[in-house]
DNA sequence: CTGGGTACGTACTCACGGTATGTGAGGACC
DNA sequence: GGTCCTCACATACCGTGAGTACGTACCCAG
C-alpha cells in the first residue's frame, strides 16, 4: 500500500534572501535543511554525545526525516564530520582572529594561546573535538583534521617564534616543537576547563608556558644551539 | 517452552594451580571466565574499535554467552573499563619499572619519557586508552583512571625534576607543569608512532623535551624564580 | 504543459545491547 | 551420602536505532 502523503504540509521553512543570484529557490531549501540537520545535529551530539544522540531524534530536531538526512549525508559519520569541521574551522578562525594584527612573535604566542584556552572551553569544541572526535573519525582522519586547522595555526606560532631569534631550524624539529606545544596546550586547556576556578587555571597555564618559551630566550642569549638547527644563535 | 540445555559441554577449561588454598574450583572457574572475557575483549576493543566490537562477537571468542558476561559485568561499557583499567594499570608498571632504581631526577625524566613513548606505541594504548578511552568513559571518568595512573608517574618526575634546583613552588602550579609536559609527551608520543620512522621521530621527541629541560636549569643558573615559587633558587 | 530530476517522506529490515527466566553443577550441612 | 541452596552460567526474547528500498511531490527546462 503506498504511503499517504496527507497534505502537503510545506512551510516556507526559511525564506532565504530574495536578491541572491545564482541559486534557485529549490537549492535554497535545499542548503537550509542541510544546515538545519547540521545546526540540530551539532548541538545533540554536544549535549547527548554521538553514540547517544539518534538519528530519530536529530531529524527529529530538524522537523524533516531520515529520507532527507540519507539525501545530504551518507550516514551518521558523515553527519558528524560536518559537524566536526564546522566546528574545527570555527575555532581556527577564532584564534587566526586573535592573531590579526600582531608583529611581535612573543605578542602573536600568548594572543594565540590565550585564544586556544578560550576555544578549548566550549563545550562544543571539547566534546565534539577533543572527546568524540577520536573515537567516531578514527584516529587517522582526526588528525588529519587538526592538521590542517587549529594544528597549522600552532604550527605557524611556533615557527615564528623560534625563528625569532634568529635560529634557523630543521622542519621535523620544528614539527616536533609545534606537537609538543600543541599537545601541551591541548592538556593543560582541558585542566583549565575542568578546574574550580578556570581564570586563575588559565592564568597559570599562560605563565608556565611563559615560563618555557622565556627558557628557549635564556638558552639562545646564552649561545645555546637549538637542536636540530642549521644556524647558529646571534 | 523451557530451553534446552543439551547435553552438558562442560570442558575443564583452566584447571588452575592444584595447591592454591583459600579458593574453591567454582571460584576459580569464574575467575577464568572472566578473564577470558577480558581477554578476548581487549583485543576486539583494539582492533575493531569500541562500538564496532560486538558483544556476541566477544562472547563467541570467549566460548560464553551473553548470560556469562551479565553476571560479571553490568553492560558492554562496564567490561570496557575492566580492559581500560588493565591497559592502564599495565602501562603505568611499565613506566614505574624504568624509574625503579635511578636516582637522579634528570635521570629519571630521560628514563621516564622513554619508557612512555614506548606505552604510547602500543596499538592497545592507543586505542583504548588514548583514541576510545575518552568517548566510551566520558571526560570525567577518563580524567580520574588517568589521574591516577600514567599521570601520576609524570606528576611525580616533574616534581622531583622542579624541586631539584631547590625550588619551592606551590602544589597548583606543580600540578600546571605536570598537564602542560604530560600533554606535551601524549601528543608527542602519537606524533612518534605515526611518524615514517619512529625511532628517529622519538629521538627529536627527547632532544626537545631535553632541551626545554634545559631551559629551565639556564633560568635557574640566572636566578629566575619559578613562578608560584615560595622559595628561592640557588 | 510535460517530462525529468531533485529533494525529500514512508515503511521496512537487521544487527546489537540489554533482560527475564531457566538450569545444572558445586558445596555446606546434617 | 543424601538434601538443599546458591552461584555461575545458558537460552530465548525484546526494544531501539542505523541503514535501505521505494514511492512521491515539487521545481525548472524545453
Amino acid at each position: 500500500m503506498p504511503p499517504k502523503p496527507s497534505v502537503s504540509k510545506l512551510v516556507p521553512k526559511v525564506p532565504g534572501v530574495p536578491g541572491v543570484t545564482g541559486t534557485s529557490r529549490r537549492q535554497q531549501y535545499s542548503a537550509s535543511t542541510k544546515r538545519a540537520l547540521v545546526d540540530v545535529a551539532e548541538e545533540l551530539f554536544t549535549d547527548l554525545g554521538y553514540a547517544a544522540a539518534s538519528l530519530d531524534s536529530i531529524v527529529a530536531g530538524a522537523r524533516v526525516t531520515k529520507g532527507a538526512l540519507y539525501h545530504h549525508f551518507s550516514g551518521k559519520q558523515a553527519l558528524f564530520e560536518a559537524v566536526f569541521e564546522r566546528v574545527e574551522a570555527d575555532a581556527s578562525r577564532a584564534i587566526q582572529k586573535a592573531l590579526r594584527g600582531r608583529k611581535d612573535p612573543w605578542e602573536k604566542a600568548l594572543a594565540g594561546l590565550q585564544a586556544f584556552l578560550a576555544v578549548v572551553q566550549e563545550p562544543r569544541y571539547r566534546r565534539i573535538v577533543i572527546q568524540e572526535g577520536p573515537s567516531v573519525l578514527g584516529y587517522e582522519r582526526f588528525r588529519e583534521q587538526e592538521e590542517r586547522s587549529t594544528f597549522a595555526n600552532v604550527l605557524e606560532i611556533v615557527r615564528s617564534v623560534l625563528s625569532a631569534g634568529t635560529w634557523e631550524l630543521e622542519e621535523d624539529m620544528l614539527q616536533t616543537f609545534a606537537r609538543i606545544f600543541f599537545g601541551a596546550m591541548s592538556s593543560a586547556g582541558e585542566s583549565v576547563s575542568s578546574a574550580d576556578d578556570p581564570i586563575a587555571a588559565a592564568e597559570r597555564v599562560e605563565t608556565a608556558i611563559a615560563f618555557i618559551l622565556q627558557g628557549f630566550q635564556a638558552l639562545a642569549d646564552d649561545g645555546v644551539p637549538l637542536p636540530g638547527a642549521s644556524g647558529e644563535p646571534a
